[in-house]
DNA sequence: CGAACGGTTGAGAGAACTCAACTGAAGTGG
DNA sequence: CCACTTCAGTTGAGTTCTCTCAACCGTTCG
């Protein structure tokens, strides 16, 4: 695996308590307010910005690598993939975004976008120009720490994203791939054991730093062990009957890792 | 697209668009003023805010996982990293914060931290309440502004290290370490073909998702092939005469696995 | 002086990758 | 309606890159 940057400089305080959850984690809040709380912030940004509305159908692309950065958009419903790309041309799936996220964060300090908004689904999306969004933030204290709240949300997202993919075995960060869009959906009030991943293996395993075909290895045999099930039609619908079963298949691996 | 760390050393030179191991690169900002907008953003901090500053030295500790959150801080000088600690134990260097640079935006969601902040030298530290700061950019449309950029500067930074950890082979990854620390550098006025990396091998491979002896074999081959130099007295003090050649040394692979 | 630490290097092991064949589903066009 | 193609996904075999384990060196520090 990895070198753990031993002891970096200071024993420990005490580090348990949020943070909660390995790898990519879960917001440690309860599923029955955060729902709530998504809806409140929506209700907030339609009252003090009156936000252009618009409806997107899968594949559509709200804003792309390149483009002067003018507006700043909500997920109302829907899934979106931010697709980076980098100089060389190597892709790369940097963010899943659901319900309630925001997207363009990532544009302000360039003046520009670097990734593709890619809708994975029939989506609303909400606009505002970045300009408006300043000045009613100047006017409401409360929609100012709503965005602030967003992006470090964001921020603490990526790092997850980060210590999975640099600490974690193959299967592990699959579980924890799915750990996550299982979380963002029932966060959301919506079916957390049994739902689609809007993903080719191929996405994910871009996701997650692996190959296609090591997604689909992993995703196999987490069906032998019945930890998971697919819809035969469609392999892209999983069914999760027990997250704790799951989690405990690779906490052992990870365990036995650290030591 | 991005710059060499040895053209942003001298202001006046022109960029190329190297389309260098865009993994950790830089933001794009123009190389002539990059220094001078980091004085003038510390600048308008300290007029408009009036932090409280604090000199640490190195290994010391401004916040801890866990700690409540209340303060922001900058980076007036100095070099700190971020180190995040999973519930099940994995540690991870999830950020290198330079001048200017805002630490603890992480924590703004949670509103607690999750990761420690270590200083890796002498350093001087601004701290400002939260909430002073929320007032602040209520009244100030520029503070806001700056606060905004430095939270998407640090998406984008995010994302960079989640494209060069998942997809570089190691050699790359280190270079494109190297990369980022000398454009970090530069930036910020100071020597970016000499200089110290604070961490040590374990660090640098935990950073990059890379165990301590594939970091150090990496450097080595590096070392043999004439395109970096150690200090023999500490070998951190690293020299690099040409970041085209080591650049192009690493493009090689990079282009080959791409086809 | 010996212990601890950071770093280097080698040899062997193993996890994930590459290449390749195969399946089933969906879409196209004659 | 049925070849034909394309695409997503699965699986196997062999390879390779990185990790693991281990020995070793030079510094620093008690």
């Amino acid at each position: 695996m990895q070198t753990t940057a031993a002891q970096l400089a200071t024993p420990t305080t005490k580090r348990h308590d949020i943070a909660a959850v390995a790898g990519l984690g879960m917001p440690a809040a309860l599923p029955t307010s955060a729902g709530q709380r998504i809806a409140e912030r929506l209700r907030l940004i339609e009252t003090v910005l009156g936000p252009k509305r618009r409806v997107v159908k899968a594949g559509d692309v709200i804003y792309r690598s390149g483009e002067a950065f003018s507006h700043l958009h909500v997920l109302n419903s829907g899934f979106f993939k931010l697709i980076s790309v980098s100089a060389d041309g190597r892709e790369q799936v940097v963010g899943l975004k659901f319900r309630g996220d925001w997207l363009g964060f990532g544009a302000i300090a360039r003046n520009a976008h670097a990734c593709d908004a890619v809708a994975m689904d029939t989506a609303e999306v909400w606009s505002v120009r970045y300009e408006d969004l300043l000045r009613a933030c100047a006017a409401h204290p409360a929609l100012m720490e709503m965005v602030h709240e967003a992006m470090s949300s964001e921020i603490m997202r990526d790092r997850e994203s980060i210590m999975a993919i640099s600490t974690l075995p193959a299967d592990a960060r699959v579980v924890a791939f799915l750990h996550y869009w299982a979380d963002s959906l029932a966060v959301r009030g919506l079916r957390a054991d049994q739902f689609s991943l809007r993903l080719s293996r191929a996405e994910i395993g871009n996701y997650l730093g692996l190959t296609l075909e090591t997604v689909s290895r992993v995703l196999s045999k987490l069906v032998r062990a019945r930890l998971i099930a697919f819809n035969q039609r469609s392999r892209r619908d999983i069914c999760i009957p027990d997250f704790h079963a799951l989690e405990a298949f690779v906490q052992r691996r990870t365990a036995r890792d650290l030591h």
